[in-house]
DNA sequence: ACTTTTTGTTACCCGTGAGTAATATATGGG
DNA sequence: CCCATATATTACTCACGGGTAACAAAAAGT
């Protein structure tokens, strides 16, 4: 019989292995085990004992690495909050209309909600987090927000979205796409790319002032936007 | 200096007054109050014995009604579909095209997103509940998917709509809506009529052949689909 | 008026899981 | 080799809140 519950692939403690590493590599794996536990069974649920058990260690030692339940909630986001930060300063940086940046964002944003740090952003609780960091969450939403509006704003500047109110355009695209992190799971038929090229597309077709279909093989021949893994600045 | 938390407009159980209302009426009431405090607070943080006191009365007496906190829950989220399952029967019975009704359903889903009872179908976690019940709202969250997926076939089939995947359409449009329960709270700018409004046109513009702009006045000259409280026929 | 039933209260139980204290064991430097 | 520090463990505390038991007081039936 097999001894249960060994030595998982991803744990960084194997019994009576390489226990040497890196404190912040350390930090970061506790994270994604728990970003999965929290997911899996919804934060209250969820118990440290279980993340700690996963990870071959135990619930106190987990203390080493954090203060308190909520921080590492806290923590959690904030990986996949960054992971969206970078992402929209790619695209701030780049040079398209309002629509190509729209386009763009939605393509990139529906990759990271299919992700586990990406689902965190739309599936935890804010309420679950010290009012300190709860008031970080509430900002970096309302900046997500933002740049979805000033993008639809510039659109219709530029004369690539046709005019409309980008208030509530805005909501009509973020919700469509938060709420792939709450339907999205691995294993389904939907590839995360197929899902991100797809809504790329439906959730600003109604928008742009040229239907996809007729304007193909435009003068910019790159909606989509790839994670800047490497420093990639052509 | 008021008595604090004295007589709430809402609860039957004004202290030293009549208390006597028939049993459903003080359920309907607890499950007023409960799925407000469950919205407010999450379910997890929020307690019986808040939902009690708003009520004036104290946490077992809800047990003479409910057997357990999950049961309430259970019982908050089928009001809410209850209401959506009439909603979809009022548009099945109308004689519309695919896009029609799609906008009907969009008008009166967001509607209802906006209501405590309707944003209570996407707030609360199903794994709250016991197997049993959790079951059935898996099913319907699925007869509500494939409500949205079939108006869209007909909508193709019948030329309203123009040729797309029904699968990704309707989960593009259903997370949109959905999300309202999220963000939206009354006493904001946006009223709840105004949001379907909108919604109804900005999520189905890019799925109809005709854009809603270009066909103004159209045949079918009722695109919204009103609750039956009146027979308002305009 | 009396009993019975329904509905409510006060006082309690008790499982759970976050967080802590005391202690042990590696790890690494001198 | 020994001490200092970081890291982990075992064994505990303790607040919280769902749920129950025992009892009280209305309502309702007869």
């Amino acid at each position: 019989m097999t001894d249960e519950r060994t030595a998982n692939d991803q744990s960084p403690w194997m019994p009576f292995e390489n226990r040497r590493r890196a404190r912040d590599e350390k930090r970061e794996a506790v994270l994604r085990m728990a970003v999965q536990v929290f997911l899996e069974q919804g934060y209250h649920r969820a118990t440290l004992n279980e993340v700690a058990e996963r990870l071959n260690i135990t619930k106190p030692a987990l203390y080493n690495y954090f203060r308190s339940k909520d921080e590492i909630l806290f923590e959690c986001w904030a990986l996949g909050q960054e992971q969206v930060d970078d992402l929209i300063a790619v695209i701030n940086r780049s040079r398209q209309s309002g629509l190509g940046k729209l386009r763009a964002l939605v393509h990139a944003y529906a990759e990271t909600m299919a992700t586990d740090f990406g689902a965190s952003l739309v599936r935890f609780d804010p309420r679950d987090l010290k009012p300190h960091n709860a008031e970080k969450v509430r900002a970096a939403k309302r900046g997500i927000d933002l740049t979805f509006r000033r993008y639809i704003a510039e659109g219709i500047a530029d004369g690539s979205i046709k005019p409309c109110d980008p208030k509530l355009a805005a909501f009509a695209i973020a919700g469509s796409l938060n709420w792939i992190g709450h339907w999205y799971q691995r294993g389904g038929s939907l590839t995360p790319d197929a899902i991100a090229d797809e809504f790329a597309i439906r959730l600003t077709d109604g928008l742009a002032r040229r239907s996809v279909k007729k304007a193909s093989a435009e003068a910019a021949p790159a909606p989509r936007t790839r994670k800047p893994t490497k420093g990639e600045n052509r």
